[in-house]
DNA sequence: GTTAGCACTCTAAAAGCGAGAGTGCTAATT
DNA sequence: AATTAGCACTCTCGCTTTTAGAGTGCTAAC
């Protein structure tokens, strides 16, 4: 598969590189001018019409530069490994912020979203962390009018859950809250196989919210991702592929309709480990709509315990290196804020 | 001020309405060839001079035709009474729509602004219902880590706020529940002059939990509108005003970053009343940024308990009879809805 | 295998050009 | 005095034409 000489890797490497920083096709020329390659300018298009032929690059029209396809940045990803770091202050500086504002997990994740957009200068994308099961920590019925009843519904690791439901008769808010005590006492850090198991059938009342405790942590469970928070979305649309408003509005389309990122994220989270970062070009063929769009994903969270994701979205003309390193260090940092504020809530439940 | 003839109001009134349907300047020839006013093309253009003298109207260029100014476009709406109503048909399915969804708040502020995008063909802004005056409804104190608590806040309304504090000692869930029932015994339904008031110094902890509950209250009360909704946004980037990607681009930083739109929601619920539409041409001369767009606006809720804005953002020619009955439909349904909803809380307290 | 040279291609930007829509003014008409 | 017909003039828009330049592929020489 991969007959490609030294040489045609490192030109192949430069084009994609250079295209990514002039957003214009490349020519020969240019090429051996601006970098110095130690060769003319004809060797350099002998090479380049054989990684036009191999899939590598292609032509906007014949007599212009080439331009990588999605196969070339795909090649230029896999190789990247000088990936520009971030600079150890800058570094400093943004772990101070997170840590400024301990335990506010939505905050935290806004936080995330806007230094990332601002980093990457592209969209960024950030689900909060999500329990792997989500386990009863408290649980308050609070009555509202009539027989109307409000649920709220804290899961272990802070994520709260409301509901309403009307029971089927008129119950008073000392004999909800009697309840609610007796389930916390006998439930609390209990998944919902643990708690169908212990089930006993006392009474019909309290078997109903307890169904009904269940049934809000079986939703729980059905979600694979917290709330998704997008940042920067201005940053993609200034790139100069999407000047040409429709190729714009289809785009923002994607991302004001939050559906189609909800089932890319959920692949991503199926798919990667905690700390690898995903690269999706152009949509990776499954997304049509994301044609112009790279993705660049990683998942964060507490081994076992709980996890969101972090990524970013731009043109696939996108400085990947850069990129993939802000991803990769907002999700450790993410990682760690995490990991510790859940560890507690984990080892108290077993 | 108004020297306008009979002649003149109705010459402005068809350009502008024209110039809404077209998106185009419109030229005294086109005009009298379309609406049969019983007038030449000359005199119509005396006309035209002399409205361009007034301001209510401009031309790109020397040899274009006319264009509403910003003035013009407030005297149309101003003259506006033959609104368009939305027919009975669809009147009754939309609100059936929400009754199906009985009592879910935010379900019905999603839904409200995805229907009223869809309508208006613009971007809806919805805000949730805020109460006038925060008042207490439920409260609890569940312990984290540590000596870290999580406080979940019920307001009569059903709006939850949630906030993390970190106590001077650690205590333990018992107390803490303990604490916040007796809190709910004695101050349920009480804002926070009345628990101020009625505060008596028991104890250390008791008093330090009373002072959080009260500072959240003020942060509610401090909160002009509750959460933001935007929908539809694409609808508005369709617009020929948002052809040019930098404008685009402009308008869409706008409603990315909530922070304007709420000064501008702020703003109108000051000034408005209930079920009264507020229209806002072209920024109104504070929003820079708004240069391009007209926003229309009404309050919704219920008199002295809660109320949210509902409203629409498009291009500044705009067909402003459909939405602002549009919005009004929509107003007062969600008025409907809210004091259906909240007037047993306000009876329950007093 | 590499490179200089060259003819050729294609685009993007500039320049040119006519059609058409619209204006403002004047003089005639009602 | 208001209205309108007529007309010269202006400007944009869309069209083709031109030109400059960057880039290519090929061939022949190194």
């Amino acid at each position: 598969m991969e007959e490609l000489t030294d040489r045609q890797k490192i030109l192949l490497t430069l084009i994609t590189h250079e295209h990514i920083n002039s957003a214009q096709p490349v020519g020969s020329k240019m090429l051996v001018e601006r970098y110095n390659v130690g060769l003319s300018s004809a060797t350099v298009r002998n090479e380049m019409a054989e990684l036009t032929e191999l899939g590598y690059l292609r032509q906007p029209h014949t007599s212009a530069g080439r331009v990588p396809t999605e196969k070339g940045y795909r090649f230029f990803v896999g190789r990247l490994v000088n990936e520009r770091e971030i600079p150890l202050s800058t570094r400093r500086t943004i772990t101070h912020q997170f840590y400024q504002m301990r335990n506010d997990v939505e905050q935290w994740v806004k936080l995330a979203g806007s230094i990332l957009a601002d980093q990457s200068k592209a969209a960024s994308l950030i689900t909060a962390p999500h329990p792997t099961l989500a386990r009863l920590k408290h649980v308050e019925f609070i009555a509202t009018r009539g027989r109307q009843v409000l649920m709220v519904l804290v899961l272990m690791g802070g994520e709260i859950r409301q509901s309403i439901q009307t029971l089927s008769e008129y119950v008073g808010q000392d004999r909800l809250s009697q309840i609610a005590n007796q389930i916390i006492d006998n439930y609390q850090g209990f998944d919902l196989d643990k708690i169908n198991h212990h089930k006993g059938v006392d009474n019909n009342l309290e078997n109903d919210l307890i169904d009904w405790v269940i049934t809000e942590l079986q939703r729980a469970d059905s979600l694979v991702s917290g709330e998704l928070f997008l940042d920067g979305i201005t940053n993609v649309m200034a790139e100069p592929e999407f000047n040409d408003s429709e190729e714009a509005r289809k785009t923002l389309k994607v991302l004001g309709e939050r559906s189609m990122l909800q089932d890319v994220i959920a692949r991503s989270i199926q798919n990667g480990d905690e700390g690898s970062v995903q690269v999706l070009i152009g949509g990776d063929g499954a997304w049509e709509e994301l044609k112009h769009c790279s993705i660049v994903l990683s998942k964060y969270g507490a081994p076992g315990v709980a996890f969101g994701t972090v990524g970013v979205l731009g043109p696939v003309r996108m400085p990947y290196g850069q990129t993939i390193s802000a991803v990769r260090f907002m999700s450790g940092i993410l990682s760690d804020l995490v990991s510790e504020t859940l560890y507690d809530d984990q080892y108290k439940s077993s």
